[in-house]
Order: structure tokens, then C-alpha cells, then sequence
DNA sequence: ATGCCTTTCCCAGAAAGA
């Protein structure tokens, strides 16, 4: 079984490059982030061709999150339980979706970005951690193989960006955020280190401009935590740095991983 | 080592991304 997650940068924009992938790497369970389409403005016919049922959740301009399953998509679970709104308290973004996909289950999340240590976006941040991590509690203690998967905007360590100097007094880096993906790690789940396949790191994330992906500066941002029965399923984890490439890719690219599951 | 790209809103340029 093959599952991934993808920040695609606008489905829409993607859609030719998201078709392509899907046929070539044939992923059982794909996860999406900024999808930035609203829910009935998403593609859920082109990719039910290609044998996909698909939930999603957006609201048009920003953010928007999906998971595309080609083995069972059941109990769909829209936006994040207790989670925060922004930029008041009642105002819920489309950053969470989670479901049921045969044996597995899995979210797809996209955290806010946080934008500056000092901005009202980083609070939100850190709330929003807080609550995905209330929210995943039960299902990282259970015994069905369950994954949380996405753009968790922050990188885990200092080798996770290619220079730490260049994020001082930056989001994405800070104890603090760094601190709560501890604490969701702390419920019993464990990072998926995905292979690099090229140079030493595996970076998920390459900014558009100044060449910064010919250059290799990137970032491991987008990440998947497993519980102990995902962990121990996974045969072979890694970065599809091919989809980062050539003119109309995202700037993130697909974190792919197999496993090997004894019902399966 | 930043908004030098990209996308969306909609047709001009602001907002957002990390």
C-alpha cells in the first residue's frame, strides 16, 4: 500500500501535473493541502476517473485540504475538532480533513503559517498545534495504523532547513513550535524520516525564487506522524523530489510512503 | 537567504505563502 502528501499549491493550477502523478505513482491514499478551491469547485470527477473518491474541504482563495483514496473513504471528519478560528474566534479555516481509508486512518492537515514570531498568525499557530494534538490523542494510542499527514509548517530540528542562521528570529524554527510538535509526537506518534533520494536531506519544501531548489535550500516541513502499528508498516519512505521539477510545479513536492500491512 | 515567484481574487494590484 502506497500513501503520500502533497501540498499542491492550487488544484486547479496543478490539476494536469496532479493527474500525471497519480497515474505514474499510483498512491493508494493521497493526502492534499492548499488546495485553495472551494468544496464544489474541486475536481472530485477527475479524479473519481482515475478511480479516486475524494473528501475534501476548502473555501476558495486560501488553504483548502483533501484526501483522494482509491481503497475506501468512510467517516469523513471536516476541519479540527476545538480548533481555533482566525482571524476571530468563530471564523474556521479549511485546514484539517480526516477519514477512513480501508485499514488506515489519517488526516490531512495544513497548519497556518504563523508569519511572524510577534504576529497574531504565530498565537493562532500554536493554538492550532494544541488543538490537533487534543484532537489526535485517542487514535495514536489505538491499534488500527492511523497517520497524521500534511504541512505542519515547522521545522522539526535545525537540520531540517538548509542553514539555520538564515531563520533567526523567523517562524517555523522556534522552540516553541517545535515544542508542540513534541507534544503531539508525545501522544505516540513517531516522524517518518522519508529518503532525500538526492543530496543528504530530505526537504519537502523549496521557496519559488532565486533558484533556491537548483541550490538545494529547502526545508522538511511537510511530515508524516504514524502511531507505533503505522511505524512498524512502513517498508520504504520518500521525497518525490521529481514533481518539484520543471516549469508548473508546486513548490512543495509529495512525501510517498509504502507499507506493508499484515491485512493487506 | 528575501517576497527576486506563484496563485488567487478578478482584469490591477493586493494578499499570502515560509
Amino acid at each position: 500500500m502506497r500513501i503520500a502528501t502533497w501540498n499542491v499549491n492550487s488544484i486547479t493550477a496543478r490539476l494536469p501535473r496532479l493527474l500525471d502523478w497519480l497515474g505514474s505513482e499510483q498512491p493508494d491514499v493521497l493526502c492534499m493541502q492548499e488546495t485553495k478551491v472551494a468544496a464544489d469547485a474541486f475536481p472530485h470527477e477527475q479524479l473519481a476517473e482515475l478511480g479516486y473518491q475524494t473528501a475534501a474541504l476548502g473555501q476558495g482563495r486560501w488553504n483548502g485540504v483533501a484526501i483522494a483514496s482509491r481503497i475506501g473513504l468512510d467517516d469523513v471528519c471536516e476541519g479540527l475538532p476545538g480548533g481555533p478560528g482566525y482571524p476571530t474566534a468563530d471564523e474556521f479555516e479549511a485546514r484539517a480533513v480526516s477519514a477512513t481509508c480501508g485499514p488506515l486512518r489519517v488526516w490531512s492537515i495544513y497548519v497556518p503559517n504563523g508569519r511572524d514570531p510577534g504576529h497574531d498568525h504565530y498565537a493562532y499557530k500554536l493554538q492550532w498545534l494544541t488543538a490537533l494534538r487534543d484532537a489526535v490523542v485517542d487514535d495514536a494510542k489505538g491499534s488500527r495504523p492511523f497517520a497524521v499527514l500534511g504541512d505542519f509548517n515547522v521545522a522539526p530540528t535545525d537540520d531540517d532547513v538548509w542553514d539555520p542562521a538564515a531563520f533567526v528570529d523567523a517562524t517555523h524554527v522556534t522552540p516553541a513550535e517545535r515544542a508542540a510538535l513534541a507534544e503531539i509526537r508525545e501522544t505516540g506518534l513517531g516522524d517518518v524520516m522519508p529518503r532525500p533520494l538526492k543530496y543528504d536531506k530530505p526537504f519537502t519544501f523549496w521557496d519559488y525564487r532565486a533558484g533556491m531548489f537548483h541550490k538545494n535550500l529547502g526545508m522538511r516541513i511537510d511530515l508524516v506522524y504514524g502511531n507505533t502499528p503505522f511505524i512498524d508498516a512502513v517498508s520504504d519512505a520518500y521525497i518525490d523530489r521529481q514533481a518539484r521539477k520543471g516549469t508548473g510545479a508546486s513548490d512543495h513536492a509529495p512525501v510517498v510512503v509504502d507499507l506493508t500491512l499484515s491485512s493487506t
